[in-house]
DNA sequence: GGAATATATTCGCGTTGACGTATACGAGGA
DNA sequence: TCCTCGTATACGTCAACGCGAATATATTCC
């Protein structure tokens, strides 16, 4: 279960391109085995969110959840983008198709849970009223898909 | 992710009954986030299996295949039942509906996995034929649903 | 260039997980 | 009761995780 990081024009390593072993799907599990990762997956999901959200709507030290990004990066279900200073994530559906249906059933499922809704609304509310956010002051707002 | 050893005619621990936090369904993945697991859970999806089966169609070493089993039963997605001297395992449906899903979603999708398709084989061959096999001379054969 | 901001990485530490090996437990059978 | 068989657990080791704290990197602004 050691996802490493991919380099940029090379499939990325740890999930293997189509060769579905037994353990094809193991890294992917792996990767949603953490509520904080969870969230930051429900966050994500249909969107495009700046760190800096992440951070204030969790409430998590920004190193922590810095580095959770990093894992979902290494498993290759999230892509990041540079915006300036800013650092976009979003989904990154696995070309392996049964991974790709999994994350989707997962991330559907979420939206059911209670705990996650609530990310959202709060999400929601630091978009429309980011001036009520000290940390967000000139961050740029997610995009929904 | 630590599943603790529910108490029999208790509730699971470790996966909380209905108040689905954040935290309720990374138990659940983490017990998938292990390539033997999946195998087992893919072999006893539907059947009840004996574990001397399970040790011999995957090839790995008992206490191997017994630990994993455990971990499966102290996540509470896995129920065994004694008969004489053998131990029968079976899916244990969760009971946060969220999580029953996915892991209907997940059991589904390993049946299109070629591996996995492989170890069923493997699995209906043993018990067609257990003369063929030393070790199930005297096991029971696996009942399916 | 230098300061400020946003994000990523490193370090150290404690915890957990997976494994092989050895051993314990539990239920028949002789 | 002893022995065997099927299964579970304990021990020791090594690798991987998660975290806070500190620091590094990258980009923009002045």
């Amino acid at each position: 279960m050691v996802p490493r990081e991919p380099v940029p024009g090379t499939r990325a390593r740890g999930i293997p391109s189509s060769g579905t072993g037994p353990s094809a799907l193991a890294p992917l599990f792996a990767a949603l085995a953490d509520p904080t990762r969870l969230r930051l997956l429900n966050l994500i999901a249909g969107r495009e969110v700046c760190v800096c959200y992440l951070v204030e709507i969790l409430r998590q030290s920004q190193p922590k959840i810095s580095r959770h990004l990093a894992y979902l990066r290494r498993a290759g279900i999230v892509l990041a983008r540079r915006e300036g200073k800013w650092m976009h994530y979003r989904i990154r559906h696995p070309r392996d198709p049964v991974a790709a249906a999994i994350l989707s059933t997962v991330l559907d499922s979420l939206q059911e849970n209670p705990a996650m809704q609530a990310d959202l609304t709060r999400l929601s509310r630091a978009c429309c009223q980011p001036q009520r956010f000290v940390a967000l002051q000139r961050a740029p707002a997610p995009t929904v898909f």
